[in-house]
DNA sequence: TCCTCACACCTTGACATTCTAGGTGAGCAG
DNA sequence: CTGCTCACCTAGAATGTCAAGGTGTGAGGA
């Protein structure tokens, strides 16, 4: 994942891009190509996913029963892969939204200390 | 880097460390020890670095000309290296801000849409 | 004296995640 | 039939972190 950085592109942190997957496909089925654009989007343009890391994190998912796929047509006529949350994805995504929170706080308290 | 979950440590995200070392040391000189010990008490205990990923953290930092450290004898009276900010370790802070600042805003957006 | 503990420093090896940089094939527009 | 986008994929390298080890020294107690 990267970040857009004054029209740099600088890479930036490890650990959040299943979050951000999972939470993508809360809101529904999606192949990877909407996954990627669905991430840029909601972020305002501010992230942006590769392809080298979208597709091992998707396998990753699968793998570990969070998600499951079916097979399907995209809107421009071309086979895809639909992914879908699995009740484990959809725990597992409450858990990693929980700690992101814990996270992001602990972080701030660090940055600007009492 | 690992948070406190519920008694359990899982280990999180990357690319946060030298953010929070150099926020610490903008606060004033301080060795390794201290460091680890400064970042776990502002985060209310919930971020520990470990060493093993402090030292490499700081010799990385130091390499990049960010901090330097003299030598001195610690509260406890034992021989440390106390390291602090360089007038470019203080730019690459507030840089290193803007950009987690950034990204947590954009990941926020993420998980919850308009 | 000797022992143990905490302090302060360090390194090695493994691991996971991500990026770069490739590649495939199919549909569509010119 | 060429070129473009879509949609999928992988190999290789880089990176940062952790777990687990290690050294040496000072302080305090037995």
């Amino acid at each position: 994942m990267s970040i857009r950085d004054d029209d740099a592109r600088v890479e930036l942190l490890q650990g959040t891009l299943d979050l951000l997957i999972l939470r993508t496909l809360q809101q529904g089925p999606a192949h990877g190509h909407e996954i990627m654009t669905s991430i840029r989007q909601s972020s305002d343009e501010v992230l942006q996913v590769e392809q080298g890391s979208l597709y091992p994190a998707l396998h990753r998912l699968l793998k570990k029963g969070w998600i499951v796929f079916d097979h399907g047509t995209s809107e421009n006529n071309r086979r895809a892969k639909y992914y879908r949350l699995t009740p484990k994805g959809r725990k597992q995504l409450a858990a990693e939204a929980t700690k992101w929170e814990k996270l992001a706080r602990a972080i701030a308290r660090v940055l600007r200390p009492a």
